[in-house]
DNA sequence: CGCGATTTGTGCACGTCTTCACAAGCGCCT
DNA sequence: AGGCGCTTGTGAAGACGTGCACAAATCGCG
């Protein structure tokens, strides 16, 4: 073991390996378990066990394995995994290792500091184009780029090939420029407008909501707060707890 | 029916009503229910059906029925929902009436832009005080407000009743600033910084990792791109579908 | 060479979430 | 008043995800 083959193309390199549909939580937590390994392998570790691994991504051991288990087995018994092997792996069945080009519309207040976020290029995402409709925004140079008019959209992406497209304008803009969007080949659109959209067959949204998370925050301490003002609800005072305040039942971290 | 009693106030505003425990997959949905409810206000409806609401939220008539039902009975049967009505209470239930102050720590790029989010203010939140490490940065004014060092945080915290804490820093100093934040009594933290949190019992973190989000992208983008490559894995290259390549049996939109 | 310590991989049971399908309830029209 | 069409609310079944507990496998050591 030991000596990781070439980084990059685990298993043969000839055929593809149609890639194991993986459930979707397990999907979700891959990107947990990378950025754990990035850290653990800076820290100088050769090998991690699950035990290891799972409390540096905050999940439960058993499901670290079995997560990993859907990938094959990169592990060895007694001994744990190896760390640069399982990163070339996850990297690789993510499809990271392609480099891909996101495309930004919208570069008003969030566009901006999405444009501007070193957390992308770090794993493996470059920002390939800015967008935005308002004509007094475009030509503006955000972090080494040009923002250019979303109608222009088609003739970019003709001449670079558009992985993702990020759509961060208000919300009355969100389904054109979905639309456009996939319109020039985009398949996978990460929407941070409050809106839904609607898109043909094939093509995946993700949406991250700001707001949305709040106010689940928003309700959790609401129900906290009901539950300590009146610990008498259907009788029996006397199970008032001995730790105080600090014993509400409530799920320790919240998961995806 | 019609007329809604008074705003905010649902069912009987002198015993508290013990809020139900909401499955968590509702809670997360609420928030998207409620954003719908609000436009449909806003273009004149009155009533909605499950149909009508569960389509403007993206999600399947059945499931909303079901998550309003834990909320109790508020729809009629054959009509459907008292749009203000169930705005009201979806309002109360997620604990939104009593507009809640929110702590951002961390005005670099990220928080920058999460500080001037007009998003927040529209639904309930307000942003009462924000925080750096970098005194080069404290006294900066950004969207009316001060930036103070994160040292003072308990000061203020003492001032002001902070509901929830925003950390917006770079990972190596995400760990200390939820553990002052937990120190001035915050009980609800939402995480910007990508890694995990250590949180005594009873705080609710959550976590937002736009880099998560794009990888989960890349994933199903090279699941596609490894599908349409090799039609022919597993032989009979004569089930090859009429419709060319646009038949991948992919789910359609990802939901939560 | 064999044994014990250690750790992975997984069968199984449990809980949660989703979806279907339909009875119960409501309003409207005749 | 009665019936009809529409919509909600929900039981039940199935899909999915989680966590326990243990067998299988590997390494190191005597």
């Amino acid at each position: 073991m030991s000596q990781h083959r070439h980084p990059g193309a685990p298993k043969r390199a000839g055929a593809v390996p149609a890639l194991p549909d993986l459930p979707e939580a397990t999907v979700a937590r891959l990107p947990e378990y990378l950025r754990a390994l990035h850290n653990l392998a800076e820290s100088g570790h050769e090998t991690v066990s699950s035990e290891g691994l799972a409390s540096a991504a905050g999940v439960n051991s058993a499901k670290l394995r079995k997560d990993l288990s859907h990938l094959g087995s990169y592990g060895t018994r007694g001994v744990g995994y190896d760390v640069a092997l399982l990163v070339d792996h996850i990297e690789y069945v993510l499809g990271l290792t392609q480099g891909r080009a996101v495309a930004l519309v919208g570069v008003g207040n969030l566009g901006h500091a999405l444009a501007g976020y070193d957390g992308f290029a770090s794993r493996g995402f470059r920002i390939a184009a800015l967008f935005d409709a308002d004509p007094s925004r475009v030509g503006e140079v955000i972090n080494g780029l040009i923002v250019q008019h979303v109608d222009d959209l088609a003739r970019v992406a003709a001449e670079e090939l558009i992985s993702i497209g990020l759509i961060a304008t208000p919300a009355s803009a969100a389904q054109p420029v979905a639309d456009q969007l996939v319109a020039v080949g985009v398949t996978s659109i990460l929407n941070f407008a409050p809106c839904v959209l609607s898109v043909p067959e094939g093509v995946d949204v993700r949406k991250v909501d700001l707001a949305i998370e709040l106010q689940i925050l928003s309700f959790h301490e609401h129900r906290k707060a009901s539950l300590t003002a009146l610990p008498a609800t259907g009788g029996s005072a006397l199970t008032a707890l001995p730790g105080g305040l600090a014993a509400t039942d409530t799920q320790e971290a919240i998961g995806t």
